[in-house]
DNA sequence: CTGCCATACGTACCATGATACGGAGTCAAG
DNA sequence: CTTGACTCCGTATCATGGTACGTATGGCAG
């Protein structure tokens, strides 16, 4: 078992050197200290681990900053399940919301598809109408909620 | 109908005024000339229009880019409707595939919650043990943390 | 004429999640 | 001992869609 430097612990957790310092420096891995005789920084196991749980929360739709939350609540002896299983609904019913937006979505842009005639003149297709005359609510300056997930 | 200055286009788009600029300056709207003698910028109705375009292209899930490649397809005198419904098309697609997306996430997430027993210590919880990595086995035996983020 | 608000413009900054670069130091193999 | 690979560190850049700030000037009401 050799030392294992950060080339190591990234190959290991199957991310980018990069990666691992980008998540040193944002406080969701702790960087190890550096040998006091000079040299490289050993990781540890655990930020392998750590890695690997960022990654799965990523895929559950969680955010950097909120897998930080679910850490120190790993972190901290006092946490009980349910703070852990109260965050996880919250994000089930902020993925629902973001389903039910994009099947809005869906159905508009398919509703504009099947009353499109699909060829001929540009002022004819009904798509071009909708994008230009259909005022919805004005939406104010400030309203926004989207996020690529 | 006084003269149209930036501040009352954006107001009649709904916007922002920075928004305006903005727009200006990535190309999606054309910001008009100065007045030879000093003075403000005369917004024409066609800009307020062409925000509002791009305000529903949003709503559509079109971003900027694609936002503006369909403005200038509306200034083609070439275009074919054809053009624009296949870019309807092709977002009806992609958001499809956000919709898979996600509803695989909502599953895994609902699985997560249901199998979570909802209080006790954090080492029972399955949420926690399948962001482990534990891919196939939850509950893995134990394991020691302190460090406070 | 004097305030005051609106405009013009350039630049910087916000969040998000990384990725890339350059120069110096370190380590291990040959 | 040299070479090549790797690490360290700070900083810059990417894409996305804006927001904010500071300074100078324009225009209009009182």
């Amino acid at each position: 078992m050799s030392t294992m430097t950060i080339g190591k612990a990234a190959r290991a957790a199957g991310v980018g050197i990069e990666t691992i310092r980008f998540y040193e420096r944002n406080g969701l891995i702790e960087q190890p200290p550096k040998p006091a005789c000079g040299g490289f920084r050993v990781y540890p196991e655990d930020t392998v681990r750590r890695v690997r749980f960022i990654r799965q929360g990523q895929e559950l739709g969680f955010s950097l900053r909120q897998i930080a939350e679910l850490l120190s609540l790993k972190a901290d002896p006092a946490t009980d399940c349910s703070d852990v299983r109260r965050r996880a609904q919250a994000k089930l019913e902020e993925v629902d919301e973001k389903l039910a937006r994009l099947t809005g979505i869906r159905a508009a842009l398919e509703e504009l598809i099947a009353a499109c005639p699909g060829r001929g003149a540009l002022r004819a297709c009904s798509i071009m109408g909708a994008l230009e005359g259909a005022e919805g609510a004005p939406m104010s300056p400030r309203q926004k909620e989207e996020k690529t997930l």
